[in-house]
DNA sequence: AATGAATGAGCCTTCATTCAT
DNA sequence: AATGAATGAAGGCTCATTCAT
């Protein structure tokens, strides 16, 4: 019964958004009574917060498995793959529940457990991979990036699953050679140095960059 | 008086969020009555497309600057500088009326006009960048990426700007340079090729381009 | 079983009042399921008809030795002693159910059979006590006088049972003292009678006992 | 509106009881929509206390009046009179807002100020009514005795309003006098004294008051 | 134009009661 | 008989919107 209220919230939500989320509805499309959602939940938050945590056990589940991947490429791609499926999978819904994470009664009852973020940040260790100078905020930004990307992939209505995870392993690929060594002294305002710097010592602004590789082509 | 709503309404979102988000708390924060922001728009809806519409504008105009820059590298730095400012400065209230823009009551009635997205697609057509095979796709991937991490940094309250910035930056143009060129033809189920090609030929998986990676180390 | 339910749905009411007393409190105080509660009573009003009935037979088995005393003063001790003691030993639980007790749906259904009022009745028509014009009224002014104090004692929570049944005692004696051999004519706008009658011939104004209580002392 | 709301919610009370008291009910006797209702009162519970103290503040307007009757015995008269009548007026209201006043929620918020047992205790200091060993003890009796007597009253619905001002009178100034110089020892299981002591010097069991009345009479 | 009191649909939640097991 | 999951009417409250002034 927890397992039909939870996807019949989920359907709720993908269909009629935030807006329509409402305990009545969810009971509906689960086909129970409203009494029957509060048997199992102690209110609206408990049934989102549970929803979340569904969503994340789901995920980390599958995504375990990446570390039995011990070369760090092979552990990265896969985790990419899975990261790119599963929020694909309900794009919408994942986003949503991403944006009620972010109310304070949510968040605090959410436990931060075996999250993504452990994960990625393990893998990122890893050899063969671009080391970077702050792994907790390349962690970060990488899934800030995956999921930016993979929500609007969503919005747009893509299909193509393949197509989407080629584009998000080169954004992360791309943000991890990029970062990679990346000193961390303020630099915005400064002149620009003018004496090109190693990729992996500096990070680049696009015009730097776009020399080097106007350069090669 | 519609700039001072909007505002109002811009600042009730930041502060109480979608929750607190209601006419009565733009009007009172605005000053006037609630009859008077009914006056003014036609309901809550219009008050919010007409606050996107706003945000929109106000970056565009910022961002019209960018065009003046004739060279690539240069007018991507300028418009990564506006467009991660403009989301930084409010990143509430970004992400809340990204949430709102999915609403499809929102969505229709949106003008597309005007966009960030012809701006960056105009600059990345410029000499000096990696050039795109699907440039539409490269310039929404780009505008998701951007939004994925400004998101994250406002969420976490993150307060050094130029940081960002130099963030944001790397990810554009990691994503730039490995996407550069890259074949859209169907090849996720496909076995790895053997030997690598040239960054610019293909689309890379983590452990192609870890491969080069460790070599140059 | 009923016993049980009976029981619990008194701690129900004393722990939680009016507010709390629901079904399912009970069946879980009694630590039986609440279809059992409904297999033993009708619905929610039957079993506080029930409890009612309890606590009156209880009081009314303790009472009855009253009437053992045949002199009228001793037996009218007798009965304020176990009043109060009964009242005063659930005193919570003695309101609340004095206020369920005027819904009419449970008035009505209430048998009248072997009550206080009877009893009290009977003893005070005993050799030994200032005899009342009208019995009946007196009766009932009584009962609601041991009981306004009880309640009242009850809310603050006093502990001290002997001294409150003193000041019963003498609540209960003064009234009977006063009121005996009252008129039962209407006297109200009337002018105050200019000389003192005895005591058991009218009804008394505060003024005409203040004049003869300064005289006494 | 404020004093139709409460009017509403006074008959509500009064016709339906608290089972009936809900607020879509008192808007609607009100003939106002509920939205109206939370205009004014933050919630069901401010409503309820508002109403408490409306019939406080109403009782204590006319009762102030009794102070300007500087003999004790007339001015215990007038508070009598004026108790009884408000009281005796609404009844059932009187009760059940009594009920609701021992709920802490309301208990807290309620402003004990211009309380009706501050002007009884003045008034039992004055000059002319029998002396009591605790003043506060004997108030908020009295206030019990009288509350219990009208709300039986009520509840059986009496008419004659100055038979019960008598009978209330009898049982405020027989308990006054029964009280009077009462000692504060405990002696309910002490053998009674052999030789009667004067009524004012010691509280009096039903046998002894018993005894002195069968040689009166 | 501005005001803000009034409206009422709709949401969250409780709880008396039923009934299949 | 006992269980307790399921039901759904009903109650407290919010908020978008209207309209008389």
């Amino acid at each position: 019964m927890v397992a039909i209220l939870l996807e019949a919230a989920a359907q709720v939500l993908e269909t009629k958004g935030l807006e329509g989320f409402n305990t009545n509805a969810v009971a509906q499309r689960a086909g129970v009574s409203i009494g029957s959602l509060y048997q199992y939940f102690a209110g609206k938050d408990a049934l989102t917060i549970a929803l979340m945590q569904r969503e994340n056990d789901r995920f980390y589940q599958e995504a375990l498995a990446a570390l039995d991947h011990l070369d760090g490429p092979l552990a990265l791609d896969y985790l990419i793959g899975v990261a790119v499926r599963q929020q694909f999978a309900r794009p919408r819904l994942a986003k949503l529940l991403d944006v009620e994470e972010s109310r304070p009664e949510l968040r605090t009852a959410l436990s931060g457990k075996g999250s993504m973020r452990t994960l990625l940040m393990e893998i990122l260790a890893r050899e063969g991979l671009p080391q970077q100078q702050d792994a907790d905020v390349a962690t970060r930004d990488l899934l800030a990036i995956i999921r930016g990307l993979v929500d609007a992939a969503g919005e747009r209505e893509e299909t193509d699953t393949a197509g989407l995870i080629r584009r998000v392993t080169a954004a992360v690929l791309g943000y991890l050679t990029m970062m990679s060594g990346a000193d961390t002294e303020r630099n915005d305002a400064a002149p620009r140095a003018e004496t090109p710097q190693p990729a992996d010592k500096r990070s680049e602004s696009a015009s730097t960059v776009a020399s080097r590789q106007s350069k090669r082509s």
